[in-house]
RNA sequence: GGAGCCGUGGUGUAGUUGGUUAACACGCCGGCCUGUCACGCCGGAGAUCGCGGGUUCGAGUCCCGUCGGUUCCGCCA
């Protein structure tokens, strides 16, 4: 139907005759002279319908086009008059005169401007997805996308791997998210779940042989919804046998930067930073720092331990600290009400206060100042590298709060202050992370990662003793202060396995009944394997230069994990419900009656 | 589960201390126009202000509830 796209005509193509189809995007009528914007794909092209080149009958067709209609042209393509460019447009050089035009579809007026990036309520987007998805940033993200999955799959086809697809209808496993689940008709009672992850699968097969093994793999997981977090999003799975950390880093560094280079033209520079997740915890306040900007924390309890001021010297007393940051000087000062807000902030986020200091100036204005000696501000000055007018703030807690609590307060004061800077990459990696955590809620520990993390095996006679100091053979790659993906080395041994299981609380035969399988694999010759999961959807939104998930996935869901194009989720037939030998709780029943 | 913000013609917004004709731009419809490209000019249609209740002589505006969208906390790797 077509011989060129709207978008590639240049000049080089005067005196060609061309076919095209494709939207209008707009009409221009002149009365005796008709300008159509002509968009597909590849772009726009401007058409001029001019009577002396077309009959009456197709002049009067050029008049009845509106917006979005869904024409055929035929026409030659002609450099513009001197004058008459357009250098907005990448065709603006040209134009194609219309010899013969045909309406393949008329359109209905779209409910919000296809042509124009005007911010259009959510909800109205989203209902009418197949529209948005005709404008141009969601054009350039979903192309964006697609280079991105193609640098991926021939970056890894030459590094050897095999892309292999898993189950999407598998077992509920305990650990980590909330499942959906799939019931089955066949086995009523039972229910598949759909895969948080491929992660048993992938392991299963290095245990078959594959050595190295990729996916691009939908991933389900039924948790509360944010802007960077969807119920179904893509994970790049990966996973290699006889390796260790270094060579599944050193791999993704070279992926990413080749994903980077043939997507979006950007050199990266790895090998990038690694950082222990204690130090990522102690400087930033996070295990998934921004780099864009320093802004550290401060541990200052040593400067402050013996001080007048209870708060301080009490915290630092039970074994708590005082940690501050520095939020500089501000712009152009700060107020008692953006402190107060900064405050306000603090104890939404667990801190009981957040004590501060306007630092060296000649009145120091700071409601804690008269508690503490010339020399200790000094100390804390020094320590936090403040100058004159600088505020200091400063938390007094638990080491768990204030760095949790100061870590948030930083990302805060960077957007505030606006420290970051926009188009740039701060990849790293968080390394030697622990392996368990105490979780108070169920009363045992729970695996940081996942439960088929390896230890380090330099931790390994602590796992009984000490768990909470095994570190695991585990790294996570940040970008920008996003968790991009992580993985680890896992655990190939069944001996090792079952003795994790038994720290995590799943005991022999929990083990068995949920893992056996994984257990028994282990026994017939596992490869040492590791691997990594790393978000696609979140990647992509950082490269497009996004803030949400929505802006990279074609059809993606609301905050309620509604699709509002489909209106899924949705009542079923009761016939369906009664085949698969399942009954509504009667009060969601009588909910729905009413 | 909790907190914040948003909801006014098709779209994006304005709407004063509550005061009676709800404004503007774009879009849409009709007319004119042979060099526009966010074409221009003339004319026109189109909203009971998300929904329900309350306060009031009077509610787009105040209060309560509810629905939807969104951001965050909890949750989630």
């Amino acid at each position: 139907m077509k011989t060129h796209d709207c978008g590639t005509l240049r000049p080089k193509d005067a005196g060609t005759a061309v076919k095209l189809a494709g939207w209008v995007q707009r009409r221009r009528d002149h009365g005796g002279l008709i300008f159509v914007d002509l968009r597909d794909r590849s772009g726009v092209v401007q058409v001029v319908v001019n009577p002396e080149r077309v009959g009456p009958e197709v002049f009067a067709r050029a008049e009845r086009l509106r917006s979005e209609y869904v024409i055929m042209v035929e026409g030659e393509v002609v450099r513009r008059m001197p004058g008459m460019e357009n250098p907005a447009l990448a065709t603006g050089e040209i134009e194609v005169v219309a010899t013969a035009l045909e309406i393949l579809n008329e359109a209905a007026t779209p409910p919000f401007p296809i042509d124009r990036p005007v911010d259009v309520e959510e909800n109205l987007r989203l209902r009418y997805r197949y529209l948005d998805l005709r404008r141009p940033d969601l054009q350039r993200n979903l192309a964006l996308r697609h280079r991105v999955t193609q640098a991926i799959r021939s970056y890894l086809d030459k590094q050897g791997f095999y892309e292999i697809e898993t189950p999407m209808l598998t077992r509920s496993t305990p650990e980590g998210a909330r499942d959906y689940l799939v019931p089955s008709r066949v086995n009523p009672g039972t229910f598949y779940a759909l895969p948080q992850s491929p992660q048993l699968f992938k392991q299963l097969l290095m245990v078959s042989g594959f050595e190295r093994y990729f996916q691009i793999a939908r991933c389900f997981r039924d948790e509360d919804l944010r802007a960077d977090r969807q119920p179904e999003f893509t994970q790049l799975d990966v996973e290699m046998s006889f390796v260790d950390e270094n060579d599944v880093l050193s791999l993704i560094e070279g992926l990413i930067a080749h994903v980077f280079r043939e997507a979006l033209g950007v050199e990266l520079a790895p090998p990038f930073r690694r950082i222990t997740y204690q130090e990522a915890v102690d400087r930033y306040g996070s295990d998934k720092p921004d780099l864009r900007y320093d802004l550290p924390l401060v541990d200052v309890s040593s400067q402050v331990a013996g001080s007048g001021f209870r708060v301080f010297s009490d915290a630092v007393a039970k074994g708590g600290v005082v940690k501050g940051i520095n939020a500089g000087p501000g712009k152009g000062g700060w107020s008692r009400r953006e402190i107060d807000q900064l405050g306000e902030f603090a104890q939404q986020h667990g801190a009981k206060g957040l004590a501060w200091i306007l630092y060296g100036q000649a009145e120091p204005r700071s409601p804690i100042a008269k508690f503490l000696s010339e020399e200790e501000l000094k100390a804390v000055g020094e320590a936090m590298g403040a100058s004159t007018g600088d505020l200091l703030l400063f938390v007094a807690d638990t080491r768990a709060v204030a760095n949790d609590v100061l870590g948030r307060l930083r990302r805060l004061l960077a957007e505030k202050l606006g420290l970051i800077p926009s188009g740039t990459y701060e990849f790293c990696w968080i390394v030697d992370w622990p392996l368990l955590e105490w979780d108070d809620e169920s009363g045992r520990y729970h695996a940081m990662h996942h439960p088929f993390t390896s230890p380090n095996p330099e931790d390994l006679e602590l796992l009984e003793t000490a768990p909470e100091k095994v570190r695991a053979r585990a790294y996570d790659l940040v970008l920008n202060g996003y968790e991009l993906g992580g993985g680890s080395i896992r655990i190939h041994q069944r001996e090792l396995q079952t003795r994790l299981f038994r720290v995590l609380g799943i005991d022999e035969e929990a083990a068995q009944n949920k893992f056996g399988f994984l257990l028994e694999a282990f026994t017939y010759g596992a490869p040492p394997h590791g691997g990594i999961a790393l978000g696609l959807d979140r990647l992509v939104m950082l490269m497009a230069g996004g803030e949400s998930l929505r802006d990279v996935i074609a059809f993606p869901k609301t905050q309620r994990a509604m699709c509002l194009l489909t209106q899924a989720p949705a009542e079923v037939d009761p016939a369906q419900i009664r085949e698969l030998r399942l009954r509504l709780d009667p009060e969601v029943a009588a909910f729905k009656q009413s």
